[in-house]
RNA sequence: GGCGGCAUAGCCAAGUGGUAAGGCAGAGGUCUGCAAAACCUCCAUUCUCCGGUUCAAAUCCGGAUGCCGCCUCCA
């Protein structure tokens, strides 16, 4: 079955065909360390996942690279302002690699949580300085490139359709403009390739360069990494939608300049999270939800968020609030229970073909997870053994990374829940309903619950 | 000011010409000593509003209203 893909370039769905098949080259452009992530950001790398284990689902063998931007990320546009990196050390008192290092980790554990598959190659911007450097020096002797006084630019207006990812109109954008100019560059949408380290300041991330000490501008680093790490298979480049018309649309005109070939041939972009009042989420905003703050204020399993990332679809805004994350939890909770009350009676046996065709289906047209999940509510409630279903809604976990396996799984209870357990089963024997009741309760403080079938007593850890 | 997007039940939403998926919440029921879980049934004559095209429109066209994004760093 063709897997359709919705292309940002073409601005349609193509079916979606990589340069080596079955390899696939995909390259997600991974968070700048400067801070923690919040639910937003996160809800990218949850479409990124999708889309890898939907590609691995298809067949497809994927090399996934992602970067960490760890230097060269500006607070502010047209190449003023502070690196974020530099700004975030001094705010807190620790040194720019620390802060690096700490944002890193903390970013790790956030996508671990969510079950987040980590990417084939993990690449920081600071470990590819030579490449770059390169890459920069091509773009110069191909003669792209000018010297002002605070570092080289990229000259956009000798590339030849600069807007061709944006589609935007230059000319209108140049009016509405209302931001501060930076006076030596030709055009307003060049960008810097290397900066300069300030002469009043001493920066902590800094290199030698044949243009001098300095660091390099932010875009260069994906061009370097994605072509070094993913060398001809340059397929899938995806990242969040604010990227569209500046990050993105400089590494094409940079990477398309130096080697005179086309970059990524499919460009995929996820929506904003948007926060009940309708704003999207960030700082500015004071709206900003780590994806810890938000699970503790909820108390809920990281996967709920996850669960709830996939009621919309990718491309669309999605509205969150504490109704729409409890409703998750909830619907998260009900998918388990069905699958623990399957596991119960049955083991897993062949997959229904009929429903994992449907549920591909959902997939590859654009990765349509909302459909997707009614595939999977349609095949609980169909007249399939109890085996099948079983094994077909564990196939289809595959791509979902919901847990639903490992949470059906048989639990052994320690020894002492084992022997309240055993006592309750002689008081039901015998009628004792006061003391089945009291020993209910026991167990339920010990953190277990407790269901009564016909078959006999299930406790289980939630 | 320029460009782009969205508007579907109480909430989250899918659906781009053939007569409204799914989830959550809610109501009723089965099972059960009770509880919980599971299961079953019900829950939008209608898709922001007004026109138009068509045998047929939530879906296409025009207009209105509202909201959002980008053009400042941002996933």
């Amino acid at each position: 079955m063709d897997l359709k893909l919705y292309n940002t370039l073409t601005r349609q769905k193509e079916v979606f065909t990589p340069v080596l098949p079955p390899k696939v080259g995909l390259y997600t452009c991974g968070p700048t360390v400067y801070n923690y992530a919040h639910i937003g950001n996160l809800r990218t790398y949850i479409f990124s996942d999708i889309l890898k284990r939907v590609l691995t689902y298809n067949g497809f063998r994927v090399k996934h690279v992602m970067n960490i931007t760890d230097v060269g990320h500006l607070t502010g546009d047209r190449d003023m302002g502070e690196d974020k990196l530099e700004s975030g050390a001094r705010r807190e008192g620790k040194s720019a690699w620390e802060i690096a290092e700490y944002y890193t980790e903390a970013f790790k554990k956030d996508i671990e949580k969510l079950n987040i598959l980590p990417p084939t190659l993990w690449c920081k911007a600071t470990d590819t300085i030579e490449d770059q450097i390169k890459l920069i020096r091509t773009l110069e002797e191909k003669g792209y490139t000018y010297r002002t006084s605070d570092g080289i630019y990229f000259d956009t207006s000798k590339f030849e359709n600069y807007t061709k990812l944006s589609h935007q109109d230059l000319d209108a954008l140049k009016e509405g403009a209302r931001v501060e100019r930076n006076p030596e560059k030709r055009n307003a949408t060049d960008f810097a390739l290397w900066k300069y380290s300030p002469k009043e300041a001493q920066r902590q991330m800094e290199w030698d360069s044949p243009w001098g000490v300095g660091f390099p501008g932010w875009h260069i680093e994906c061009s370097a990494m994605s072509m070094k790490y993913l060398g001809k298979m340059l397929d899938i480049h995806c990242g969040g939608t604010d990227h569209i018309d500046v990050h993105h649309t400089n590494e094409i005109a940079q990477s398309e300049a130096a080697t005179g070939k086309p970059f990524f041939r499919y460009w995929m972009h996820g929506a904003f999270l948007i926060i009940a009042g309708g704003k999207k989420m960030a700082k500015s905003e004071g709206n900003f939800l780590t994806l810890d703050a938000t699970l503790r204020k909820n108390d809920l399993d990281p996967l709920a968020y996850r669960f709830a990332a996939f009621q919309t679809h990718y491309r669309k805004p999605m509205e969150f609030s504490s109704e729409a994350i409890e409703a998750a939890q909830n619907g998260l909770q009900h998918l388990r229970n069905q699958v623990r009350t399957l596991r119960h009676d049955a083991k897993a046996s062949e997959v229904d073909a009929a429903y994992r065709s449907r549920f591909l289906e959902a997939l590859n047209n654009d990765l349509n997870m909302p459909r997707a999940l009614a595939v999977v509510q349609d095949l609980l409630k169909s007249e399939l053994s109890p085996e099948v279903k079983l094994a077909t809604v564990f196939d289809f976990d595959r791509v979902l990374g919901l847990d639903l396996e490992k949470s059906a799984a048989h639990q052994a209870l320690p020894d002492d829940v084992q022997a309240l357990v055993d006592a309750r089963q002689r008081a039901r024997e015998e009628k004792q309903w006061d003391l089945s009741d009291q020993l209910r309760d026991e167990i339920q403080s010990k953190g277990y619950v407790v269901q009564d079938a016909a078959q006999g007593m299930k406790v289980y850890k939630p």
